[in-house]
RNA sequence: GGGCGUGUAGCUCAGCUGGUUAGAGCGUCACAUUGACAUUGUGGAAGUCAGAGGUUCGAGUCCUCUCACGCCCACCA
């Protein structure tokens, strides 16, 4: 049974192959023992998804655990995830070889919005309105549709390489987990870490949903700043980009040092804004800059965050005149009901300028808030919402943190971390939306009149259930008497779900045998953009639920940008689609290109260029050990078969030694120790690096080279100088002269030449076996194909290299 | 306004706690090559480490300031 070894590394032909075979063989999974114990209430267990079996861990030693960043179940792979893919693969594959129990907990994120989203454009592309067909069925197809399409991209992270547990793959709407979202929410409401009220809130009107603060991003903006009077009688003009919202002011505001407008501080005053009457307060705040505009503001407490302020300080009218689709209300008057915000500001201008109210007008730059979904301008309106009280859950966060508890890398950003954690604000936790995770509270029907949506058609639903504490249900389960109940029409902030996910998980709120064995985690590894929203978060809530630290080292990984160091977008067309890359130059090209030339934190340019020089690495590999394949087993180098020659015990002979030996030896064991100390302290970039420049420029192109001569037996080197002889040219002659001043060199080391080639054959095996482990958790497939094919010949190595054994520094 | 980061070879970037002639990849130039690999090898050119000042026996590395670029947070009537 001869067999032939290719030339090239052919990925194609290998990848998916080797990726079946380890998910077949288990090795994903962490070696845990089963121990059977019987527990006394184990019908009740069983009946709560309990595991009736308990396990300890293998190997004596503590667990390495990562849970993914959820992608969202609609997702197609992009170059970021393949980014994180690899950098957990690392750590795991590395930990494995350390023979820890490693644990890679693999899953999706439902992802509100964002899948809500998707589908509601699909089906009206199908003639099908939400609104008509109601939530049960809306939510029907979502969930056919997520059947069907969703959970591609898990498919797509195993190409990459990804060595993840899927027998514990977890979806943040499955029961388990929805289960834990309930128990966190009834938990922290009966701390009174929740609680519900009208607050001016970030709203979309496209979404038709209220966003937390961190949801807001601002766009750089040219915009007009409008100087005018509300009418001729009114003695102050005030400054304002937002014309139409002023409708709804209460009061005009002075900084109380304002010599001009000192005199009219506490009076009020009859105003009528093209047919609108208000009543017009002058009130003095400090935070009025007297620099700006006229240095008069006027106050609109339901349309912006800091008007709702002075309004609750000064016990200001709320008077809502943009609803939640962005449309003018009834009290903006009969003309202007109705009309889209833009329509009514432009109405309002050319009524201002044609009465002589305007004074000018004022280019200004300007920052507009918007979406971070969709980039609609965000509506500031008052709503009522479910928030989180953030002040003492991040005081706990922070000090896990100060403490070392948690070990942010890079060390910079737990200055960010801090920061945030003492400017914190309470978190709106309501969306108005079907998909997600219901709002496990219920109101009494009884009290409850016209319940309807917010984001509906009828825009004053929202007073109908102003409700007492003491009429409302929260629970883990529905009320019993359910037919009485009526259930919040909210669910809730993705990010609430994402914020349990290190635990929830793991079984969380139950007490399982995984939960035992591997909760805390170790690492979580994710992008520095979502520090806010996800991993501070995750950080509140486990310590708030789990009084424990969720992991122990947060590594933040920067963004992918292209060759010229630019952002990746569509419009650019500068982005690099991951699986057509790994189709044309393989997992494992890719993996390093996104890995080496990268410090944490810091954004990562990645090209073609640089993965087909790491695609050129891989089949140096494959070439290097198909030379030493070939030649130990004495096979056809020509050919590229196997001879039959087997190598039982790698264990060669210090005094048969040469100098190049004794050099090669030595940097192996420096490469080893660096390797593994960078490994330990995260860096990635320089591992990978040190191995690259290692395998390829010294194991390659000095210590090969050099083998080739020792490798020669007598017979072929007498052919050898023959050959030359005959055919003596100028370029042979340094050959020649290489040559007698290598086996002087041999000479001199007193070696028997006989022995001389078995021994460098071992040297050969046992530094490519421990290189190619080192390289394993870097480029696993190349590693694994050609383990398998130094295998042949050298049977004592392990079945698979994922389960080998990181080689140790000796001395 | 507050904070953070970056500025090192033509390009993209490494360079830990300061220590001999400053590194890599890609690019470039010259040469070589039919027994592992052209997805190769050998050799070369290329840098006042943004600028100025300081600490030190010694600074790309520490401190101060300046300039340029980028990001985050807050505010923006």
């Amino acid at each position: 049974m001869m067999k032939n070894i290719n030339k090239t590394w052919d990925h194609k032909k290998h990848e998916a192959k080797l990726y079946e075979n380890w998910e077949k063989s288990g090795y994903f999974k962490p070696e845990v023992n089963i121990e059977e114990t019987t527990r006394t209430n184990t019908d009740n267990a069983e009946e709560k998804g309990l595991l009736a079996t308990d396990y300890s861990l293998q190997a004596n030693k503590n667990p390495f655990v990562i849970a993914i960043p959820p992608p969202n179940v609609t997702g197609q792979l992009h170059i970021g995830h393949a980014l994180f893919a690899t950098l957990q693969d690392i750590m795991i594959r590395y930990h494995r070889l350390q023979g820890e129990p490693s644990l890679w907990i693999p899953g999706t994120d439902h992802a509100g919005i964002a899948t809500q989203t998707v589908v509601d454009k699909m089906l009206k592309k199908q003639g099908i309105n939400r609104f008509e067909i109601g939530r049960e069925k809306f939510l029907e197809h979502v969930w056919k549709w997520k059947e069907e399409y969703g959970g591609k991209i898990n498919q797509q992270l195993r190409a990459v390489g990804s060595s993840c547990d899927w027998s514990r793959e977890r979806f943040t709407l499955d029961d388990g987990l929805s289960r834990a979202v309930n128990e966190a929410f009834v938990h922290l409401y009966k701390k009174g870490l929740i609680y519900r009220g009208e607050y001016i809130v970030n709203w979309c009107p496209k979404c038709g949903t209220a966003i937390a603060d961190d949801e807001v991003e601002y766009t750089e903006q040219k915009g007009k700043l409008y100087f005018f009077k509300y009418d001729k009688d009114f003695p102050i003009s005030i400054a304002t980009t937002r014309p139409e919202t002023k409708f709804g002011d209460a009061a005009v505001a002075v900084n109380p040092s304002d010599k001009r407008y000192k005199e009219f501080i506490g009076k009020s005053y009859n105003i009528c804004l093209d047919g609108v009457q208000r009543n017009i307060q002058i009130i003095a705040d400090r935070s009025v800059d007297s620099t700006f505009g006229t240095g008069a503001v006027g106050v609109t407490p339901a349309h912006s965050a800091v008007d709702w302020r002075m309004g609750e300080e000064h016990d200001l009218p709320r008077v809502k005149v943009i609803n939640e689709r962005g449309r003018m209300t009834e009290e903006a008057g009969e003309k202007y009901s109705g009309l889209k915000t833009a329509e009514a500001r432009q109405k309002l201008v050319e009524y201002l300028h044609s009465n002589n109210l305007l004074e000018k007008e004022v280019e200004l730059d300007n920052n507009l808030s918007v979406c971070y979904r969709c980039a609609t301008a965000i509506e500031p309106i008052p709503s009522l919402q479910w928030f989180v009280k953030m002040k003492p859950l991040a005081e706990k966060a922070k000090e896990a943190v100060e403490s070392n508890q948690i070990e942010i890398i890079p060390k910079r950003f737990e200055k960010v971390y801090y920061h945030w954690m003492d400017n914190i604000r309470d978190w709106c936790i309501s969306r108005q939306l079907w998909w997600g995770h219901r709002i496990p509270v219920w109101y009494p029907k009884s009290k409850i009149k016209n319940q309807r949506s917010k984001s509906g058609t009828d825009d004053s639903a929202t007073d109908n259930y102003q409700l007492e504490a003491k009429d409302i249900y929260v629970g883990i389960e529905p009320p019993k008497d359910i037919e009485n109940w009526i259930q919040d029409e909210d669910v809730l902030d993705t990010w609430f779900s994402s914020a349990l996910w290190p635990f929830s998980t793991l079984g969380w709120p139950d007490e399982t045998a995984d939960y035992k064995a591997f909760y805390p985690n170790t690492v979580m590894e994710t992008g520095y953009d979502i520090l806010f929203f996800w991993v501070a978060r995750m950080i509140m809530m486990g310590l708030e639920l789990t009084d424990q630290v969720p992991f122990k080292t947060v590594y933040l990984h920067g963004l992918v940008r292209d060759e010229k160091n630019r952002k990746m977008s569509k419009s650019l067309g500068n982005g690099i689609d991951p699986l057509e890359v790994i189709d044309k130059y393989g997992a494992d090209a890719l993996r390093m290109a996104l890995v080496v030339g990268s410090a944490p934190g810091q954004d990562i340019p990645v090209g073609e260029n640089k993965i087909r020089g790491y695609r050129n690495f891989s089949n140096k590999i494959w070439n290097a050990s198909r030379f030493v394949v070939l030649r130990v087993s004495e096979g056809d180098l020509r050919e590229g078969e196997i001879g039959k020659f087997e190598i039982q015990d790698i264990e060669y002979s210090e005094k048969l030694l040469t100098e190049a030996d004794k050099e090669i030896l030595k940097k192996h064991q420096e490469v080893k120790a660096k390797v593994k100390k960078y490994l330990d302290e995260f860096k990635f970039s320089l591992a990978g690096e040190t191995l690259y420049e290692y395998f390829w420029h010294t194991f390659c192109d000095i210590y090969i080279e050099q083998a080739k001569r020792q490798l020669e037996t007598e017979e072929q080197k007498n052919k050898e100088t023959e050959k030359q002889k005959n055919s003596g040219t100028e370029g042979q002659k340094d050959i020649e002269n290489f040559d007698i001043e290598h086996s002087l060199k041999i000479e001199n080391c007193k070696i028997e030449n006989s022995k001389l080639p078995q021994n460098t054959k071992k040297i050969l095996i046992k530094i490519l076996s421990e290189s190619l482990v080192m390289l394993h958790p870097f480029v696993p497939y190349v590693t694994e194909s050609v383990w398998q094919e130094l295998r042949e010949i050298c049977p004592t190595l392990s079945e698979s290299i994922m389960i080998s054994k990181w080689p140790s520094v000796s001395e």
